[in-house]
DNA sequence: TGACGCAACATTGAATACAATATACAAAAA
DNA sequence: TTTTTGTATATTGTATTCAATGTTGCGTCA
């Protein structure tokens, strides 16, 4: 039988300021005090810090002693570096998905993408974010490891706001549809290296648009 | 003028705690209760609990709410996943550190492929051990990505201890020397995709090392 | 004899109190 | 006027206290 899954406060606590963090309402560089935060959550101190222990741990803020703790404002370097490791982890979760994963859950990446489409023929940006970041999750399940999954889940947290921002240019829409064609199609034919290639370059197009983004 | 670098407690007593399940004084199930601890490292429950907050996130250790932390003994299947991502890393490093790393870098490699021949040729194990980690860690240092060289650390810091207790086994020690052989020449002649190949089947190697100690 | 219930104990979860450190501002001296 | 220094205040770091929960063992009843 399931067990009972428990959330310590402090759990509770770190996935809602990842929330809050990830949709901007903590923008990069909010001093995330204290006193200030356990008012508005209503909770003491000792759980709020625990939860911010775990945040440092994942890299969403960092901590100077003594000066308290700020939203992490990663330097394009650094999101071109996330990026790229990104792009390995995904590459190969996809080249392990073409080992591992069942037909039905191949037929589930399709029609994923047949609903991604749509969104872009009715130019729903929001949901077709939603879509292709869960393309993306889907494939990593399917590679079967436990490890890279959760790996892929702690960077990705870190890019969530990055990409969500630069999804709103519209000049590389169409073209990262016709990638996930063809990541589909690669999929569906089990090309493993090919996938993971083009996986790879995926994710490197997605550093272009953020560079557009920061440079503009 | 070099800045002086604190030490919050809580890190100083999470390298601690760190070191301790890697020497195997804390092996694996070994329950990790606050009172004693904090009597042991005489520091209060308060720094312990923050320093347990972020074993866990590494996933060095695993807590079940009201009844404690204890350090994690990953099953063959947890093993076999992170030392195949492990390779999956180290083989995206290597590829790209035939992209960045300089020819002083890759001499520094030679040097320590060198000082392994000695230390097989001497039958010293440990250094043998320690040669080896260097080596490994080298090559993810000149992909000159930082996020990719915490993740590698992190992972590689819950595999320390297996590897270690695998590291005893003679029967494939010369084989992985020549293999080591091999990745200095692809280093060397900058075929990252050889190169790429060659580290994922060395930690696979790995892996079939573990699980013969694991069967035996 | 075995199972159930209760109670005492052990252990973690959370909150508060106290100490250490940094920052800002004002006053005094050059 | 500018620089320096001291002090007040805010904030984090650490310790301690109190509450909630889980576990163990013994006694009682069927």
């Amino acid at each position: 039988m399931e067990p009972i899954h428990r959330q310590p406060l402090a759990l509770q606590v770190a996935s809602r300021i990842r929330d809050l963090i990830a949709t901007d309402q903590f923008p990069p560089g909010t001093p995330l005090k204290e006193v200030n935060l356990c008012k508005q959550l209503s909770v003491s101190r000792t759980p709020l810090r625990e939860a911010l222990k775990q945040l440092i741990a994942e890299g969403l803020v960092e901590q100077i002693p003594y000066r308290g703790v700020v939203v992490c404002n990663p330097d394009q370097a650094s999101i071109e570096q996330m990026l790229e490791l990104l792009g390995a982890l995904e590459g190969f979760a996809g080249e392990m998905a073409c080992l591992r994963a069942t037909p039905e859950e191949i037929d589930a990446i399709r029609v994923l993408t047949q609903q991604m489409h749509e969104t872009y023929e009715k130019d729903e940006r929001l949901s077709y974010y939603k879509i292709n970041q869960s393309i993306h999750h889907s494939i990593v399940e399917f590679s079967k490891n436990g490890e890279l999954i959760r790996s892929h889940e702690r960077l990705n947290s870190r890019l969530y706001r990055i990409r969500f921002l630069s999804n709103r240019r519209t000049d590389r829409w169409h073209t990262a549809i016709e990638e996930h064609d063809a990541i589909l199609r690669n999929l569906e034919q089990r090309e493993g290296l090919k996938l993971n290639k083009l996986l790879r370059e995926h994710l490197g197009h997605t550093w272009t648009k953020v560079k557009d983004l920061y440079d503009s």
